[in-house]
DNA sequence: AGCAATTGCGTTATGCTATAACATATGGCA
DNA sequence: TGCCATATGTTATAGCATAACGCAATTGCT
């Protein structure tokens, strides 16, 4: 069940820049933000969210090369699949999981007979708030503070 | 239907190296495969399979970094989903789609009013013949060619 | 044919993402 | 005390992707 192990000086910081962002960030984003923490180089963010990843406190979005911290730190134990749905506009996620997808997922592999390790599940789009706003002319945010260093 | 428009040489080049590869490719890689026919730049290649990739015969892996050759040139004209099993060991790829996968995400994208856009469902595990092998003591193929220039 | 617009191509330079390798420090424990 | 494991700091390097420029080929029109 992955025992929390209590965090690192670093971990804390870096879970808490992602926290406090609510939105994705890239490594040297959030590397940016902790410069006055003392933070020097990109090891340092990466070695923090191995251990973050590892422990599922945060979450890597593949499809935006970003990571976010888990929605719901809630017990990825149970080898539940996780999918995200990210607004292109706002850079909201939502990270939500669904038995019957990860049913479907289980049988094609179950038929296949292939030992699933990993899975990456992302849908990008357009959330109500942004559509909305975009109906009525509004410009909306910037996106996610990704690739913006 | 994005109807294809016949492909320039570049892309033809391209588009032959992923399937003769078998397995994925990253952008370098194919550019090292591809040097004797007169490439010298990335984007060379990018600019390949940005059209390839619009047009459906290439597929991107954003949990490898990598290209694939679509597995059936395929009508991906009908909105369908597309999943995507890799094998962690022989690099092999497995491309289906599931049309209750995809009723699944679109009950959930309909329920939140949110627009999909772009979809990234990958799995990456062991296929059977290398699970198979490794049962019986075998070493198994290097995996795939990416991050190995 | 003449001409403009589009698209593809080649090249150079640069930026973003991630890790290797080495050094130092710290804390638990035999 | 001496050993081991883990965290950390630092420098350098590898791997992935695009910006910006200029030129060439193609297309579509008059
Ligand atoms: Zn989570
Ligand atoms: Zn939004
Ligand atoms: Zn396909
Ligand atoms: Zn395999």
């Amino acid at each position: 069940m992955t025992q929390t192990p209590a965090l690192t000086r670093n971990q804390t910081l870096v879970l808490g820049t992602l926290t406090k962002a609510g939105e994705p960030l890239s490594a040297y984003a959030i590397l940016d933000r902790l410069r006055e923490e003392g933070f020097r180089a990109p090891l340092q963010v990466y070695r923090a969210l191995d251990k973050l990843l590892e422990t599922g406190l945060v979450h890597r979005l593949d499809s935006l090369k970003a990571f976010v911290a888990c929605s719901h730190p809630h017990e990825h134990a149970g080898e539940t699949m996780v999918a995200f749905a990210i607004c292109e506009n706002c850079a909201r996620v939502w990270e939500f999981s669904d038995s019957k997808i990860e049913a479907r997922f289980s049988a094609w592999a179950e038929a296949e007979d292939f030992e699933t390790r990993a899975t990456t599940l992302e849908i990008s789009g357009l959330c109500a708030a942004c559509r909305a706003a975009a109906a009525a002319g509004k410009p909306g945010k910037p996106g996610p503070e990704t690739s913006r260093r």
